[in-house]
DNA sequence: AATATTAACTTACTTTATGTAACTAAGTAT
DNA sequence: ATACTTAGTTACATAAAGTAAGTTAATATT
């Protein structure tokens, strides 16, 4: 497969939203830190999955990772700054879904 | 995998960036109605996703197709109003990679 | 007339990504 | 000593994407 790099940040910030889940992850974490369980829980994703995505986002500082040495151990995840600031994308989105998806539409396949 | 459903319509359109791709494609389509093979050599995509894309984009409403009854034949993928709707969320992933996505940065894995 | 060319796919097969479910580690509480 | 809890990891199964060759239809070439 030929790279054809468009606008290699636009294509390396494409790739973030890209990836299955990490939307929905940033979504959530738009409303506050949130632990590893609470993540899974809310958006129905895999332990699996979602260690491998947080350990990206982190590598991209999108996601930082605080450890509160309680028992057990509590692990909460946030946005950085960089993170945070992908809110008005996923407000657009947003806007957009509201403007032209259909209330009926649940499965888009 | 339990679907919580933060927001059916919100997901929705997630979906649509989400998969592998899709950006690519609309923020090409964005510049203009293309062929086939020009979508497929100018993002990379193999054939065989591409195809299944743009029915995909095409049931959604987002993507139109165009016969052209030429030798041999030509056919056109073009954004409807719905897709062409999407130009803002393309922007501010744009805008966003502007000011946090480092130069340097090629892939993210 | 037979062969070649071109665009837009499709098919068969391989590799990668994701889902599932069981398991591990560390620190308590029973 | 055994059980409980969180935050993962591991091994294995299924789904999605990549690769390359093949298909179809309408000419154009030899």
């Amino acid at each position: 497969m030929a790279d054809k790099t468009i606008c290699p940040k636009f294509e390396s910030a494409l790739n973030i939203l890209n990836k299955r889940w990490t939307g929905l992850i940033i979504f959530q974490l738009l409303e506050g830190a949130q632990r590893f369980s609470a993540i899974e829980g809310n958006i129905g994703i895999s332990g699996r999955v979602l260690s491998e995505r947080l350990k990206d986002l982190e590598k991209q500082g999108i996601v930082k990772r605080k450890v509160y040495d309680e028992t057990p151990v509590r692990i909460e995840y946030a946005l950085t700054d960089k993170g945070k600031a992908l809110e008005p994308v996923l407000q657009s989105i947003q806007h957009w879904a509201d403007g032209w998806v259909n209330k009926d539409t649940k499965s888009i396949v």
